[in-house]
Order: structure tokens, then sequence, then C-alpha cells
DNA sequence: AAACTGACTTCTC
DNA sequence: GGAGAAGCCAGTT
């Protein structure tokens, strides 16, 4: 399996009202330095409906990108419908970060 | 095969 | 705390 498929794989497994870092990302996929390459890999995403990029976020929680009409805007108001917190214009990220 | 690009991340000023 | 620059990875041309 190629490492784009672990990528596809690993966003299309985020749960509903989750988000994860395209750090995160890369990371499971086996190159905690490929955030780049995964965000490439999003918005070149043959899986579209299939892969919810839009559950993949900045490592501060900014969405960004997304070329989809209506903006990082249109995906925030996603998110929230599917339970993600925001704080501000970011994802609240340490919500998902789980403090020892 | 080499160079450029990009939905990133982290450090420093 | 916000803005700028450098580094890494995989893909595309």
């Amino acid at each position: 399996m190629s490492f784009r498929e672990r990528v596809y794989q690993i966003t299309a497994n985020i749960p509903k009202g989750t988000v994860a870092t395209y750090g995160q990302i890369a990371k499971l996929a086996g190159s905690p330095k490929a955030a780049r390459a995964v965000g490439m890999f999003m918005k070149t995403n043959p899986f579209a409906p299939r892969v919810p990029c839009h559950r993949v976020v900045a490592s501060d929680g900014s969405l960004t990108g997304f070329s989809a009409p209506g903006g990082v805007m249109k995906k925030k108001k996603m998110l929230l419908g599917e339970g993600v917190r925001f704080v501000g214009a970011k994802v609240d990220i340490s919500s998902f970060w789980n403090p020892s």
C-alpha cells in the first residue's frame, strides 16, 4: 500500500465529530514530516465523499485550503454540524488533544 | 532524472 | 502574540 493510500484510509477513518491534523495523519501514515504531502492528497483526493477532508485541519486547528464553494467558512459550519467544537475561526483541537 | 510546487510545521524576530 | 523564513515529504511537469 502506498503512502497516499494510508493517508486516505486514515482520513476516511476519522470518527464523526472529530478532526485530525495533517501532522497527525502523516505520522500515522508513517512520515511525521509529510504533513505537506498529506495536504496535497486531500487536495487531489480521488475519494471525494469517502474521504472527509474537511475533518483534516492544520496543527493550529485552522481550516486551511478548501477550494470548495463557500470556502473554509462552509467547512466550519459542516464540522459544527458534526459536533466539532470551534474556538473563533479555528477548531478546538484542545478538545481532541488527550491530556494525560 | 531534475526542478518546482503545495490544504504543513516549527523556529525566530 | 503576530509576521516572516527555513525545512521536509510526496506528487507533478
